[in-house]
This record gives structure tokens, sequence and C-alpha cells, in this order.
DNA sequence: CTGAAAGCGCTAACAC
DNA sequence: GTGTTAGCGCTTTCAG
């Protein structure tokens, strides 16, 4: 059912109805309940495309994850950042438009998508090092939000974060007071800007602590059981052996609490094994309560805020904004004072 | 740059240059090539919703996510499947629409999407027994596919689905073949459907030995640590704890692990504790090897194979489809034969 | 307060 | 082979 011949129904103008729907103020009163009685029976719902075409604006954000780098989507992160942004986008009347890409199409899609017409705006997703998508995007006019930082850019953008450096810092300072002195840390890849914060926080709460890291006790790379095994496996043959291990992901520290038991030591009693994951919503709830940290998202308060952050943006262009917020902090699996 | 600016400055009309773009026949190999040759240089990209205004087709597939049933988007077997879809979508020219909608809209949703052309398709998550969706869209006439199946429905839909039943059969047969005779289940919430052909499997195959299910033994819920733990302690302080634990995820898998060694007991030794993950990819790797099982993800092929039924019911719709994929099959933490 | 007309950018009958 | 015309469904000047 078409504007057209509703309008035809009630014997109006296009036109008429037009406004009597959107709102306008110069309908009648008594035209404009008519108007709205007649579609909301009908279930009149205005075609996207064509409004979009006329109106210029798409109503729909696009979210751009490189195929490659799987990782990203497998990550339950994401689906929580997704949870977040949809919220919004759903109050705010906005579709979510996903296009997974190969990495090497990136930089095109972006110019689709901002010369296509099919979306207001973009989220960017995991960025990294002078990443080489913003200047891109940037060239578009396009608005766009990174969801994290990438340092090293000349581009000046917008993004939200968790802060990362901050995180790890306190998980660090925390096993720093329970009388722990010698670290492993299990970080993620330090080329994606979040793992390279977490590193900075971890060094420099040890720093401050008149501490040093250990290099030997300093892996990074994929969050995975398998990575954190082979990680904390290493580190416990070393001479002198961490009696923490610091981890970024729940994956990490599962392997790694398994290579604490095949070591023959008790995890949560020989060795800590303290995780930080930002987001284990999935995991745990705060009504879990003890035996369980209690824990929130701060992932998914990122995909709310970076939605509407982007959505602010759309309607008046403007400086880049940005928002660091506070992360959870997390203490995983088992933490207690170092033996002996 | 529009179609007509393009077919102006070539001296064309618009309708030439839109055959020559899309491979119309009856266009000259010369204009053609020039067409092409200037299209390629300005980067012409035709605008999506006037295209699809024009065709009736929305070139866009939608995915509706219920906000209210958060654990499916936080669980990372959906951006796994997404991922796999995604992939399909990008290669055939498709957008994927997201919406995360409150659960309520959920039928109003669809109709929505129906109504206003903003999508040829959709996706449908997370079923249900008895699911209301399945209704609403099959009235709107769009084509659409399960992932996952819905049993007590009447309405005939396209499924796509992981051979759950047969899974959990056979992570049971592995350990009746180890000699565990007292199996505890951890399922996840048997409203659902998959949880519910897990639970069949399992009784299935302890059936099939000559073995009876304990009640006492069977947990079903969210799919968390917490309740991981907290189902395991209470199985392992029955007067006939069980030697062996199935669980439907790897968090829950975590915590029964947890509730094992703070029963002191040792898991894997004297109680084993199987994970069934649909989806692991994100936690380990083919290239893993030993210690860790190899697995492959079942859920991306999923992902993969829904879009691409999705697609051909499209282009040419019939009779509803089918697809049930054989699980990898994935056994989790730690597994032995029962002690003593 | 309401309507007629033009146009968003593209495709598709129907000529030529 | 190429162009003309109409139209997808909506919004938006511009009249009245």
């Amino acid at each position: 059912m078409s504007l057209k011949l509703l309008a035809r129904s009630l014997g109006l103008s296009p036109t008429t109805v037009s406004r009597a729907l959107n709102g306008f103020p110069e309908v009648g009163a008594a035209t404009r309940s008519r108007v709205l009685a007649a579609a909301a029976e009908i279930g009149y719902r205005p075609d996207r495309r064509a409004r979009s075409l006329a109106t210029g604006r798409a109503m729909a954000i696009g979210h751009v994850v490189p195929a490659g780098r799987q990782d990203l989507l497998l990550n339950p992160i994401f689906g929580d950042f997704i949870a977040g942004a949809g919220a919004v986008y759903a109050r705010e009347g906005y579709d979510m438009v996903l296009s997974v890409v190969p990495d090497a199409e990136e930089p095109a899609t972006y110019r689709r998508l901002g010369t296509q017409g099919a979306v207001d705006g973009v989220i960017v997703h995991g960025p990294v090092a002078r990443d080489p998508r913003l200047p891109v995007l940037a060239e578009t006019g396009l608005p766009f939000v990174v969801h994290g930082r990438a340092s090293g850019t000349a581009v000046a953008y917008s993004w939200v974060d968790v802060d990362n450096r901050r995180a790890f810092a306190r998980l660090t300072d925390y096993l720093i007071g329970l009388g722990h002195r010698r670290f492993g840390l299990i970080n993620g890849p330090e080329d994606m800007d979040f793992a390279a914060r977490r590193r900075a926080g971890f060094v420099e709460a040890l720093a401050a602590a008149g501490l040093a890291p250990d290099p030997a006790l300093m892996d990074a790379g994929p969050m995975t059981e398998a990575r954190g095994w082979a990680a904390a496996r290493a580190m416990l043959r070393t001479a002198a052996p961490p009696t923490a291990i610091l981890t970024a992901s729940i994956f990490s520290a599962i392997g790694a609490r398994r290579a604490v038991e095949e070591a023959g030591l008790r995890p949560g009693r020989d060795v800590s094994v303290a995780t930080f994951d930002d987001d284990l919503t999935y995991l745990r709830t705060e009504a879990d309560a003890p035996p369980f940290t209690a824990v929130r998202s701060s992932v998914r308060e990122a995909g709310a805020r970076a939605a509407a952050m982007l959505i602010g943006l759309i309607r008046e262009p403007g400086p880049p904004r940005h928002d660091l917020l506070t992360a959870a902090l997390v203490l995983g699996l088992s933490t207690a004072p170092p033996p002996g």
C-alpha cells in the first residue's frame, strides 16, 4: 500500500498525507487524525528506499568488518558491542548494515558505502596502529566513529574506547598488593591498539612499584586457549617463573591454567591466573555473586555510546568527539597471594 | 556522480550506459568499453536505493535479533554464523541488515521489513518450540530461512541446522566407551530447540547402552560459568555423583571444572568434564594440534549455507528446503576413563 | 491549510 | 544498437 493509494482512498493528495504522517504543522487537526487513523488501520509503512532517495538520508549505519580479521567477529566482544549499538539504532529509527568484506576490499567498501548512499555513517572496528582505513574514510566525508583508537594517525577522528591501559594497571596493582613480584603477561596481538595499551598499563604499574617487566615473561598473540597454554608453559619453564600470570582474554586464561596444572602446580594457589576480559556478560552476571566476581560489560556500553555519538555527528557535524570509558575490572579465574 | 551525468559526459543516453554497465547484450562492444572505462575512472557506483526502487529488489537480507534474548548476540556462535553468512552476501552482492529489536516488537519488525522493501529475505535466529515468529513471517510472504529448527509449528519453513542430537549422542557414546556409567548433563535452556535436541541425543545414547538418565543429574539453563558451577556442585553432592559431566558450552564447562576442583577432585581424572561447543574457532584452531582437540566450526558453515539457501529461495521461490549439517565433535577440557 | 508538479537515480517497456 | 518515455514511492518547492 503506497502513499498515493492511501491518499486516494482518503480523497486527499499525497502531499497532505505525507505531511500529516510526518508531523508537519500546517496540516489541519481533523485531516491529520483522519490520516493517522487510516494509516494505522491499513498498517501503512513508508518505503525506506523511496524516502531515502527523496530525503537524501539513508537512516542506516554501516559496520564494516574485515573478513580476514575473523577473530574480531568471533570474539564475543563484537556481539556485545553490536547489541549496545543496535539498541540505540532501534530507538532512533536507524538500520544497521553489516558488511563482511575481504581485507583488501575494505577501502573500496567504505567508498562504496559513501557513494551509494546506503548509509549515513560508519563505525570502524578493530583499529590497528596507523590504520589505513581512517584516511580513506576521512576522504569520503562520511561521518564515522572508531571503536577503539588508532595510534600514529594524522587523521582527526571520533572514537569511543574503554580505558584498557588503566584496566591493566589496576589489575597489576591488585596483584602487587597481594604480594606478587614476578609477573607473566599473556597479551593479545600488540599491533592492535587495545593490546598495546594493555601492555603499557601493565608495564606502567610495575614501574610505579619499582619493578621491571621480564621480557621472557611477556607474550603477545592471538587470544586463544592454545596460545595461552603455550605461553604459560614456556614461562613456567624459565629459571624464574612467575607467581602470577595476567591474561588478556578468558580463553588465554583457560590455556594458561591448563599449563599450570600440567606443570604440577595448582592454579589460584601456586600460580595466580588473572584475567581481564572486557566483556564477560555472556559468562557471568551481576547476580552471580560469590564465588564469582561480579562484572558488567563496558563493551556494550561502548557500543551504545558509539552509536549515539555517530548519530549526533550525522545530525550536526562538528569536530571529532571522544569518549573514554572506565573498564569493568574483572579478576578472572583465580588469584591469591603468592605461595610462601 | 549519477548515471545521468556519466551518460551526458559520454554523449550517450542513461539507458545505454545502464545497459552497458549491467552487461546487457544489445550494447555495442565499442560503446561498452568506452562506458566501462569512464565509469571506472570516475569511480561510478550506482545508488543502491534508486536501483532497488526501480528493480524491486533490495539486494539486502535481514537478520532480526531479539534484544531480550541477549545471550544470542553475546554468544560467539552468533558472530560465527554472521561471518559465514556475511562472506556469502559479500560475494553475491547482498547487504546484511541487522535489527536488534525488543522481543515484543519482533513481529512488527518482520512486517516492517517486508513492507518497506528494505530486504529481500530474512534469517531467523534462535528458534524456540512453537515459535510465534514463523507464522508472522510466513504471512508476509517474505522468503526466510531459520537457523535451527522450531518444533511444534504448523508452518512449513526452510532451515539450516547442525545435528545437535547426533553430536550429543556421539559425545555420550564416547564417554560410555571410556567406561563411564554415571553421567551428569549440564544443558542449555531446553525451551530452545537446540538444547532440547541435545538432551534427546544424550538420553538416546544412554538408552542404547541400556542406561537410564538420572533426573537429579540433569540441569538445563543459561550456559554460563555460574550455572555450570552451581549445577556441577549440586550433582557432586548427591549420593551417587557422576563420573563424567557433559556440558553444552565451554562456559558451563569452566564452571563445572571449578566445582569439581572445589569438591577436592581432579577434573579430567576423578571426574571427566566433556564439552560440546559447536563453535570454538575463536578458541582453538586446527593448527593447534595436541594437546588440543582439533575442531572446525560447523556454525560458520551453517551461516554460509543458510545465506546461500535464502538467496536461492529469493531467486527462485519454491518449496521449503532443509540442510542438516554434521556437527564438528568437540571433546572439551578433559576426559579420561572413570577412576577405579 | 491543501494540492500540483518536479525530482531523487535508476531500470524497463517500447519505439526507432 | 541506441534513445525516449514512464515510473518505482516518497518528499519538497511553489502556488493557491
